[in-house]
DNA sequence: ATTCTGACTTGCT
DNA sequence: AAGCAAGCCAGAA
């Protein structure tokens, strides 16, 4: 799960993605695996970048969720505004604006977080003393 | 081993 | 646009 908060740390302000897109970047699990761990661990990372496929924000944040989007200006649908006052009237995250492309050093990160997800799930130690192949 | 459940997705009405 | 069914993956019961 570590592994799932390490990539969320990567998506920079103003930007988002989808649960499915960071089982794809994480080259394991799926969507619900993501979900499952932002649900539990989400809190100690910027849970609001991650959300559904759609645009929609996570169930049961979605005011907390438009606040951040507002402060980053994170490109947005409908009538967001008139949510946050009535909390009436729908709205979306516009991903194909928003949608986090990750940089060189984006990859670069990505490689080592999933290197480290895959020995965990291999449940592989490193022996101490050889570790070249 | 089997069944259930869910901060998910997609495709089809 | 909105609802529904089926796939999907792991962890919990």
């Amino acid at each position: 799960m570590t592994a799932v908060l390490a990539v969320v740390d990567l998506v920079p302000s103003g930007s988002a993605v989808s649960y499915g897109d960071v089982a794809e970047l994480l080259g394991a699990g799926g969507p619900r695996q993501v979900g499952a761990v932002m649900s539990h661990y989400g809190s100690s990372v910027a849970w609001w970048r991650v959300l559904r496929a759609s645009g929609e924000a996570p169930p049961g944040h979605e005011v907390a969720a438009l606040r951040h989007y507002m402060e980053e200006s994170t490109p947005l649908y409908g009538a967001y505004e008139a949510f946050l006052r009535t909390g009436e009237g729908r709205w979306r995250v516009d991903l194909t604006a928003a949608r986090w492309a990750p940089t060189d050093s984006g990859f670069d990160q990505l490689d080592v977080i999933s290197d480290q997800l895959e020995r965990q799930l291999h449940k592989m130690s490193v022996p101490d003393d050889e570790m070249t192949v």
